[in-house]
RNA sequence: GGGCGCAUAGCUCAGCUGGUUCAGAGCACCUGCCUUACAAGCAGGGGGUCCGCGGUUCGAACCCGUGUGCGCCCA
């Protein structure tokens, strides 16, 4: 037999184990007649490459998908990838601007040409890197959200969407990133707070012939640039100090526009002077107040954020620069009355990180109401489950809120959308060219319009229009929606993902799958936390906190940044990422590949007798618990709590405990029930484990015995639950407890391990003490036990449970010690018993109680007792 | 400003219907061991005002109210 290195060779086996498995085609599916079991993964950006969170997401992901397989469903996991517009669209264009190429000069089709080849040479990097991780997606599947058919299916629902009237076009308040030059989403906003300046700035009023101190009035703004598309002054009606200013009119300081002052509720008359400048342009609560009173709406901004000719003043400048210059010209004019400091929130575009722009223009809008309706009811009644459930109240209140989504986006990578408009801007929405022709025609008999000159519209869909579609997609259920897959696959099963696109994605991916399935896209959603660091922050590229995982993996090997990734993150709840968790995981490896190594060495002999029977029983029960407490976890996806569950049981109770009972001394051989018994321990463990640590459970798998071609841990049965006794169980732990006691005395009394003691056992049930007497004295290293109904003195005596050990250490017995350490124990026991009957005694608790709580509490009274009388005899031996 | 959530050991978290000797796990820490599988290890151990206050109850880490601190989402 080969000699087995000490440390494993990760490396080695990722790859070995990896490829085999691909090889083998075990990650591929097609439909069948077994039951489906069917991820999605959230698709990473093209773009992207694999950080901390994708990590997490896609170990989650292969732990369930490989148990499923392992449960003999058809298991299918869909991979893939977003063309996510925005983002990919602003590193191609900086990309190009390093190459000295100006996206300006560029059209459209040039642009898209570099766009895809980019994409081409670096696309779907992150998807080779999700190998590494060991993730069993089927690879034959792969999407992507800008592939011909699913862009196919995009065009197809915005073109069905606006034939049932939900889709319009409107010119509406939106977010405008002027770095990206582009609407967002309001959830692609991130408001910060920030140290702002509050400007109080004095407006003359116009209707007044006299110019006494009476006649101004005076408004806070942090936007004085703003000023120069006023067009009113608003304050509250039960405001006395502005009555007299009814009907009346202000002047804007340095451009003399005549504005009204106008009344109205919304104003907070606490806040500054309880006078507001209106600007309807630039301002989501000045606009609806301007579309209330009438006002007029001038839009003082071009769309990289400068000022246009509209604003008469600073053309052209940008407007955080004339935020200073106008504060100093207000400031030499009189003015500005005084600058105050102000913490304020600031929209910031998440892309981009540019301050948002209110502004006004015309965008392509989906109607919510009605859609959400069935999404919004079908996770209530938990029809599908959000885990975990404490985010079903955020959801709630997201979807009864829901505003109508802004779906277009001025950019050019995307799918664009298929309006197309006349030269005076009547607009159809179809297809092609050629059917937006014939519907043209149909749409406007009297006018004329030809194949030239209709143009496309020019701005391109919100990447979440294509991934909202995503599970139905995938499976060709637009493109056939009887298909062989779709109907099989779908609804999918378990979705994995982040809290943080909720909205963005999940709720959007169940409005479509209630729209175009009339049916749930997933039965459960798993809401992963936050990767964040030890601090607690989030793990970002500018903080530079972020590890790379495949140096993570390099180091810690996969399965031990997998469990790893795991042993701290119950669903819903941030991860505070530490590396040390990874080695913790590497560290288990170790622990598992030297069991092995134990196994690997011992000597078999045909026959030979064994005394561990007894060992064999107590463990098949407690792996039957651990089984059973496994499949508890898993039903509540608390993955976490399952995998320590593992990592406990490997390393104590095999490790531990049952390889050490059945241990032969070194050098001695091993007999051969032993033996199987112990390999088929393993291998059930292993099973247990694969779905967390894939390559070393399949590599010892192999190292344990000889296996046939078509036979791997990976697609091998997982393993079934069975009943347990738990009687046996709880001898095993009393005997674990006893051995451990002595063990304690040697260490407490500075005895080596090598020295044999004697032990003296005073019970009234012996027969687990016959059981197991030779795994006590082997473990404890303790001669052959002796039973005695009298009290030996010049021994340590412990209580272990209502039995007495008596541990002859050779060493003088302190009397005023050993007293003192019953007497503590006898008042705990006192107190314990007093409160007990206290409460027996109690008639509202006999009353109340149920019966079987109060039979506990008998019992606990009479074991109190018993051992309250035995300390209370020991001491008065000594 | 509106909504949601959290607070248990040094750290990260369990504690499921209020009732086991219920206060627990992992890590960290302390003591002793280079014991022929593993020092990436072995054996043993210590550690808590369950955030404060009030209430409900025979009984509260758990339910209710309130205060404080923190986080997230939305405006």
């Amino acid at each position: 037999m080969a000699e087995l290195p000490k440390i494993l060779d990760h490396i080695t086996i990722e790859e070995k184990w990896y490829k085999h498995w691909l090889d083998k085609k075990y990650f591929k599916s097609t439909p069948d007649e077994r039951e489906p079991y069917t991820i999605v993964i959230p698709p990473p950006n093209v773009t992207g490459v694999l950080h901390m969170g994708h990590m997490l997401n896609n170990t989650i992901q292969d732990v369930l998908i490989r148990k499923a397989r392992m449960q003999g469903k058809n298991a299918c996991w869909v991979p893939g990838t977003d063309h996510a517009s925005i983002a990919t669209e602003a590193k191609v264009v900086n990309l190009l601007k390093e190459r000295g190429i100006n996206k300006k000069d560029l059209s459209r089709e040039e642009f898209l040409k570099y766009a895809w080849e980019w994409k081409e040479k670096y696309g779907g990097i992150i998807l080779k890197q999700l190998e590494k991780l060991g993730a069993s997606c089927d690879w034959d599947r792969t999407r992507f959200t800008m592939e011909e058919d699913l862009s196919a299916a995009v065009i197809e629902v915005f073109i069905d969407l606006y034939k049932k009237g939900k889709i319009y076009r409107g010119v509406r308040m939106v977010n405008w990133d002027p770095k990206g030059l582009t609407a967002v989403s309001d959830e692609e906003v991130i408001h910060k707070e920030v140290n702002s300046k509050l400007y109080y700035v004095q407006y003359n009023i116009a209707d007044s012939a006299t110019s006494t101190a009476e006649d101004f009035i005076t408004i806070s703004t942090t936007r004085p640039e703003t000023i120069l598309g006023d067009t009113a002054i608003c304050v509250h009606p039960e405001d006395e100090r502005y009555a007299h200013l009814k009907g009346k009119h202000a002047i804007v300081p340095l451009i003399n526009r005549v504005i009204p002052i106008i009344f109205d509720e919304y104003v907070d008359k606490e806040f500054g002077t309880g006078a507001l400048k209106v600007t309807p342009a630039h301002d989501i609560n000045d606009y609806h107040l301007g579309i209330k009173h009438n006002l007029e709406v001038i839009d003082i901004l071009n769309d990289d954020g400068t000022l246009n000719e509209k604003a008469l003043l600073y053309i052209g400048e940008d407007r955080f620069t004339v935020r200073k210059k106008i504060a100093l010209e207000l400031e030499e004019k009189g003015n500005l009355i005084k600058v105050e400091e102000i913490k304020n929130k600031v929209g910031y575009s998440e892309r981009t990180d540019a301050v948002i722009e209110p502004k006004l223009s015309m965008q392509w809008f989906l109607k919510m109401d009605e859609l959400s309706k069935p999404a919004l009811q079908n996770v209530m009644n938990d029809n599908i489950r959000l885990i975990p459930d404490k985010f079903k109240n955020t959801y709630r209140h997201w979807m009864e809120n829901v505003h109508d989504w802004c779906i277009s986006r001025q950019l050019w990578w995307g799918h664009r959308i298929p309006a197309w408009y006349d030269e005076k801007g009547n607009v159809v929405v179809a297809k092609t060219r050629e059917e937006a022709l014939t519907v043209y025609q149909e749409k406007f008999p009297n006018l004329s319009a030809s194949l030239s000159t209709l143009k496309q519209d020019e701005d391109v869909l919100d990447t979440w229009f294509s991934s909202w579609l995503w599970p139905i997609a995938v499976f060709d259920g637009f493109k056939e929606p009887d298909g062989k897959d779709i109907n099989y696959y779908y609804p999918t099963n378990d979705l994995i993902t982040a809290p943080e696109i909720l909205f963005f994605w999940v709720a959007r991916m169940i409005i479509a799958g209630y729209e175009y399935r009339k049916e749930k896209p997933f039965s459960n959603v798993y809401l992963t936390g936050i990767v964040r660091d030890k601090q607690g922050r989030k793990m970002s590229k500018s903080l530079g906190n972020s590890p790379d995982p495949l140096d993570l993996i390099a180091k810690y090997s996969a399965d031990g940044v997998r469990t790893g990734m795991l042993f701290s993150s119950p669903a819903g709840n941030d991860l505070l990422f530490d590396e040390k968790l990874c080695e913790q995981g590497r560290n288990f490896t170790n622990k598992i590949w030297n069991a092995l190594r134990l196994i690997k060495g011992w000597e078999i002999t045909a026959e030979g007798e064994n005394n561990n029977e007894v060992i064999f029983i107590w463990f098949e029960n407690k792996l039957e618990l651990l089984k059973e407490n496994l499949e508890k976890s898993y039903k509540e996806y608390r993955l976490s709590e399952a995998l320590m569950d593992i990592y406990k049981f490997i390393w104590d109770d095999y490790c531990s405990w049952y390889l050490e009972f059945v241990k032969p001394p070194y050098g001695d051989p091993i007999d051969k029930q032993t033996y199987q018994k112990t390999i088929s321990y393993f291998e059930e463990l292993l099973k247990l484990l694969h779905p967390f640590m894939p390559f070393i459970s399949e590599e010892i798998f192999h190292q344990l015995k000889e296996r046939d071609e078509n036979t791997d841990i990976c697609i091998s049965a997982y393993p079934e639950t069975a009943l347990y006794n738990s009687e046996i169980i709880e001898e095993g732990e009393k005997i674990k407890a006893v051995i451990s006691a002595i063990r304690d005395t040697r260490n407490k009394n500075g005895l080596s391990p090598k020295q044999t003691l004697k032990v003296y056992i005073q019970t009234k049930n012996p027969s687990i003490y016959h059981k197991f007497a030779i795994a006590i004295q082997k473990m404890a290293n303790t001669h052959a036990l002796e039973y005695t109904d009298k009290d030996i003195n010049d021994a340590t005596s412990i209580l272990i449970q209502t039995d007495q050990l008596y541990i002859e250490t050779g060493i003088q017995v302190d009397i005023d010690t050993e007293k003192n350490k019953i007497l503590e124990e006898i008042e705990y026991y006192k107190g314990f018993i007093e409160s007990v009957e206290k409460k027996l005694n109690n008639e509202r608790f006999a009353q109340n109680a149920k019966p079987e709580i109060i039979a506990n509490e008998r019992k606990k009274l009479a074991d109190g007792q018993s051992k309250l009388n035995t300390l209370q005899h020991s001491l008065s031996k000594l």
